[in-house]
DNA sequence: GGGATTGTTGGGCGATCGTCAAACAGTTCC
DNA sequence: GGAACTGTTTGACGATCGCCCAACAATCCC
């Protein structure tokens, strides 16, 4: 039925967002990686695995770490025809946890070396 | 044999501390109370589970969490005849990841509603 | 409608996690 | 030496995690 909506997938309120969750939802390498690809590609990301060097993971598996993300408020999900357009909730987290988001890329960027 | 040695425990060198290990360790409500204590009170700190609201845990589980900060690099331990002093190791993470300890425990506090 | 595409859901599996309990080791003090 | 104290280690338990697979749902396009 494709009616040209766009839906928000469920996702929590700003206030509702625990900084454990994010932690968490952080502590693992393919979700750190996910929020790097998010930070610098933006919104226009979806799911498909080829395109973020997650080949070795099965789309199901994917589609669970973004949920976990998601669900943790990092992240927000559209949907748009078959597709998910993913971006960094980075505003809302700017605002509940000042610099938060930049300091873990930051973070990240130093480990790497750069 | 109280030779008044102080010595260390095991811990990973400063360029050995990973980002992906800090915020799983910290992804965790304990550990999460155990930073913040630690940022406010210092070196002077145990594992005295009485102290810090955790009178619910079991001492081996306390013990247990304390490695985990220990070895994802959050913590140094230091042991003083019967005791273990704990204290957070923060010029070394601000120097590895600038900034990432003051936003935390701003979060922290944002959280908390102060 | 029918096939192809994209992503979610549910089940299952081995690994890890958080917890407690019991045993152990080192220190302090009598 | 021996008792008390502090914290670690080991093993066990249920819960959760990360992963895959198969089935499903929704969409797009012919």
């Amino acid at each position: 039925m494709g009616d040209g909506r766009e839906e928000l997938l469920p996702q929590p309120d700003i206030q509702d967002i625990q900084l454990e969750k994010v932690l968490q939802a952080l502590g693992d390498p393919v979700r750190l990686k996910l929020l790097a690809i998010y930070a610098r590609e933006g919104e226009q990301c979806d799911c498909d695995p080829r395109r973020f060097g997650l080949q070795h993971l099965h789309k199901s598996t994917v589609s669970h770490h973004m949920k976990v993300l998601r669900d943790a408020g990092v992240t927000s999900t559209k949907v748009v025809g078959r597709n998910r357009h993913v971006r960094l909730r980075r505003e809302e987290l700017d605002e509940r946890f000042p610099g938060l988001v930049d300091v873990l890329l930051a973070s990240l960027d130093a480990q790497a070396g750069v």
